[in-house]
Formats: structure tokens, C-alpha cells, sequence
DNA sequence: CATATGTCCTGAGAGC
DNA sequence: TGCTCTCAGGACATAT
């Protein structure tokens, strides 16, 4: 489930297209039911044949693609969407596919000399097992109206101010509050579990509860965790849904100290259990010894 | 306004 | 073996 650190990763790993110009765009044909896209296949291809990739940035869990011409797409990839140069993991989830060429090799392209063709030629593609993935073409006051001013600040911006700031009256629970993308953006499931395990925060505290020293270990812990996570390249949970652009595996599952460990021995104390409940119809791991809502575990103050 | 719940989608895995 | 059922959780629509 692509988070901050994994889209991050595809952004990295797609960047390689900047400066190359679209030679074509299609909607891959699919037994499944077609993923949401706005405009429909041909307008977008329409749109962007010809013009040039300025530029491959992350935004949230989103990953924007700008053209010349100034339209930008929008990438979000939800639940197990990758956008990838090459090797999906197969041809049936395979969603769409851009061909981009070296700016100025178009004339020897229209000779339809393929095998030298073909070495110019790289491939953008937007593989999907389920499907939840959209993708938008939009222009930058339609970005900035439409996905922008609906995102909190980004996960790896985020200070003990801004935490206090956007959380602190809250009623909600933190845990489902960190997965708001109003309040933060990038976070999601795996990566809140783990970062208020390491600030030593019970994933079940009212937001309006918590202490400005606690918001400033949930801010370090943020920028620990996500940071980490980014130089693991992500996470592959054992479903191996999420890979990287050329379709190799994140390391950062190896790292994980609640997520998906329920039942095993808490890392940190070596008494709890790592626990399993459910929040806004969401798993929440957490250990229940190190994070209690009162209270510095005194394990935690050597860290 | 803030918060809570239902919905979409596919395939893996459990249970019989 | 093959069927049915549940579950995974991104973001948004709708309800309270």
C-alpha cells in the first residue's frame, strides 16, 4: 500500500524520463474493470503526445508527472499501484502505458527504423492488481484547488508545532488522526503503527490529550521513520504487491517493529506482545506495554 | 463544522 | 479439488 516512502521510491525511479517527449499513451486493454481516469485515454493521449516530461515530483501519496504545455498528471496509486519503467509483475494489471522517446530522435521514429528505435525508447508504465489507482489530467489551478489545498503539510515537513497545530483539538484517536491526509500527508497504515511505536504512543490516545513533549516524539519519530523507510526503498509486505520502478522489492518490512508482527515479542521490552486492534476499520499494531496513554516507559528514555 | 461509516476493487487464504 | 467467505486499506461520498 504505497505510503509517503514508496511513492517517494517510484518518483525516484521513474525520474530518468525527464526531458523525454511522449511518442504515444494507451489504456492497456483488460478483462478487468477499467481504473478511473479523467480526461477518457484518447483526450489525455491527445493531450500529451508530443510534449515533453519537465519534471516527476511526489506529493503526498500522489506522484505528479509535469508536462510542457503546463497540464500535470496525477498519479495515486491507493491500495497496490505502481508506476514503473519496466517488468510489471504481470501483463493483466497492466493499466496503461506511455512510450517517451529522446526529444529530437521524432524523425528517425517516422522512418519506422524499430531497432534503432527502440534503444531511444523507455517506457512509463501504471500497473494496478485491483484497480483502486486514479489517475487525473489537470491543469496547475485544477492541482492546486482540487489536491493541494485538501493535504496537510507533508509527512517529512512536519514539526512538534505543526503536529500540535493541526491535532491538538482533536477528539479523534491518533492513530486515526495520523492516517487524515487534511492533517499530514503520507502517511498511512504501516507507517502510523510504527511511528507511534517508536514515540512510545498508545495508537488509542485522544489527540487533545497529548502533551506537547509528546507531539515532539511523534515529530522526531515521523521524520526517523519515514526517512528510514525511504532509504529501504519501502515496504513489500508478504502479499509482494509493492515493488520498485523496475520491479525489485523495498527492504524496509525487515525494519517493521509492530506492523503484521502480532503475537511476537516486542523488540524494544522484551515483555509485551505485540497486539492487534482494530481502529476505523483499520488494523492497529502497537505494543501494549511500551506505549501506555500516561507515562514515559522507562525504556524509551534511552532512545 | 467535526467525526463516523460505507464503498470501490481483486486475489490470497481460510474453512468446509 | 473447488466452492464460498473474509480480509487487506488507499481516498472519497454520504451520514450523523
Amino acid at each position: 500500500m504505497p505510503e509517503l516512502p514508496e511513492v517517494e521510491t517510484m518518483c525516484r525511479g521513474i525520474r530518468s524520463i525527464e526531458g523525454l517527449q511522449v511518442k504515444s499513451f494507451q489504456m492497456c486493454e483488460c478483462r478487468l474493470k477499467p481504473i478511473s481516469i479523467h480526461p477518457r485515454a484518447s483526450e489525455i493521449a491527445a493531450t500529451l503526445i508530443g510534449s515533453e516530461v519537465q519534471q516527476v515530483s511526489r506529493l503526498g501519496k500522489r506522484v505528479l508527472v509535469r508536462f510542457s504545455g503546463k497540464q500535470i498528471l496525477v498519479i495515486e496509486p491507493r491500495m497496490t499501484g505502481i508506476v514503473m519503467l519496466e517488468n510489471p509483475p504481470n501483463q493483466t494489471h497492466l493499466r496503461l502505458e506511455f512510450t517517451l522517446v529522446k526529444v529530437g530522435s521524432k524523425a528517425r521514429l517516422t522512418q519506422a527504423v524499430s531497432s534503432a528505435a527502440s534503444k531511444e525508447e523507455k517506457k512509463l508504465l501504471f500497473w494496478d492488481r485491483r484497480g483502486l489507482g486514479t489517475v487525473r489530467l489537470m491543469s496547475s489551478e485544477q492541482l492546486e484547488e482540487c489536491v493541494i489545498n485538501r493535504l496537510g503539510p507533508d509527512g517529512l515537513q512536519m514539526t512538534p508545532a505543526l503536529y500540535a497545530k493541526n491535532f491538538g483539538s482533536s477528539k479523534r484517536e491518533i492513530k486515526v488522526a495520523l492516517l487524515d491526509q487534511k492533517l499530514v500527508a503520507g502517511i498511512g497504515n504501516i507507517y502510523a503503527a510504527e511511528i507511534l511505536f517508536m514515540a512510545g504512543i498508545d495508537p488509542r490516545a485522544r489527540c487533545d490529550r497529548l502533551s506537547g513533549k509528546q507531539w515532539h516524539r511523534i515529530s522526531d519519530a515521523t521524520q526517523e521513520i519515514l526517512s528510514q523507510a525511504i532509504l529501504h526503498e519501502g515496504s513489500t509486505l508478504s502479499d509482494g504487491t509493492y515493488r520498485n520502478a523496475i520491479n525489485g522489492e523495498g527492504s524496509y518490512q525487515q525494519c517493521h517493529r509492530v506492523y503484521d508482527r502480532e503475537g511476537s515479542a516486542c523488540s524494544r521490552c522484551g515483555k509485551g506482545k505485540i497486539a492487534r486492534i482494530i481502529q476505523a476499520q483499520r488494523s492497529t499494531f502497537f505494543c501494549p506495554e511500551c506505549q501506555k496513554r500516561r507515562g514515559l516507559h522507562s525504556s524509551l528514555l534511552g532512545q
